[in-house]
DNA sequence: AATTTTAACGAACTAAGTGTTTGATAACAT
DNA sequence: ATGTTATCAAACACTTAGTTCGTTAAAATT
């Protein structure tokens, strides 16, 4: 890649990111960004078609740090506990999006929220759907997969609105306990 | 109120409804909204100052008649079955928005969820929160409560999003199956 | 080092939408 | 019958999105 496309690129990401923490992605025009990152109208519009794709490609970008290839290994059969288990994971989850440079707090809790936890969605449907076949539940495997993913979207969303009162391990916990995979192990 | 003013937000209402249908809300115009009213620019802006406040405006009315007064009276203490129960109320929800007459679906289902849903959840909190202090886990009563609330809520998108494939009956009876108000009354 | 390719620039432009103001008209309430 | 008020159309100022194009400069290629 050519090295003003990389400059240009990252002046792009690091003005936007700048700008989600400020103000709710809505509310962000094309020319904030253009004078944030300093760089002309059209070299905006030769790398990204609209905001929308900008921030898609954050998310991609972002993401495939928080989901790395370890966190999406196999499991290793159980749920609580253990060095690898589903907590474990979960935890590990948490403390990424504590921890992160960029601020993936605030895109999750802005408005801009509902693109972002489509992509954050479709990471954790894919770790899920590996401790799928061990639940046994009166219920669709859809259905649990969909209630499992949603629900810890929704808390991990509650936890940051919450200004993360609780440690990633106890969000994790709590989570674990109410959660219905919870039911199996004990 | 005034006949007029009452033609006129009907219409808007009407118009809006429509539209939503047809296309996310993000994408709506105020012009559309007008031509499809067939009213006057400045009467639109008479009734609503923005397009937002429009959205709330229909959102309120439609909640406050899924969510009657006998839905969120006291609950008579039992989760499953029963004649009011809590499994009885979340299939009468599912009901109401299977069958109501203005579109909810098409505004649950659209871009404009977000707003809409935080109407939902403020109601799914009131109710559920009466069933909260019999509710022993170890987790904190707040995370508790945001995971029912947001569970359902993410169920319930789901129940859209999939055609609503399952009857309310089951939909509400899967709910309570993997949910954490299950453990309690076996 | 010379040449070719390509990214960035800026300025101007079209198109579309937002929200406001105005004075006239007609429906409504008293 | 009189006063009030909702609606209307039309024009207005303003903002934003996205495109176009000729120019400049940096990068890749030879």
């Amino acid at each position: 890649m050519d090295r003003r496309q990389q400059k240009t690129r990252d002046a792009i990401f690091k003005a936007f990111s700048k700008l989600i923490e400020q103000k709710r992605y809505e509310n962000i025009t094309v020319q904030e960004i253009i004078d944030e990152a300093n760089i002309g109208r059209s070299t905006f519009y030769a790398h990204f078609e609209t905001k929308d794709e900008l921030l898609r490609a954050l998310c991609t970008d972002i993401f495939s740090h928080v989901f790395s290839n370890e966190l999406m290994s196999e499991k290793t059969h159980d749920f609580s506990g253990g060095n690898n288990g589903l907590e474990a994971k979960l935890t590990h989850i948490l403390h990424h999006l504590m921890d992160s440079k960029t601020n993936i707090v605030g895109i999750l809790s802005s408005h801009s929220g509902e693109l972002f936890l489509r992509y954050f969605k479709d990471y954790l449907t894919e770790m899920f759907s590996k401790y799928l076949n061990e639940i046994k539940m009166n219920a669709p495997a859809d259905f649990v997969l969909n209630h499992l993913v949603g629900s810890f979207a929704e808390t991990v969303k509650w936890w940051i609105d919450n200004k993360m009162k609780y440690t990633p391990e106890e969000t994790a916990r709590y989570y674990i306990e109410v959660s219905c995979v919870n039911r199996i192990t004990d």
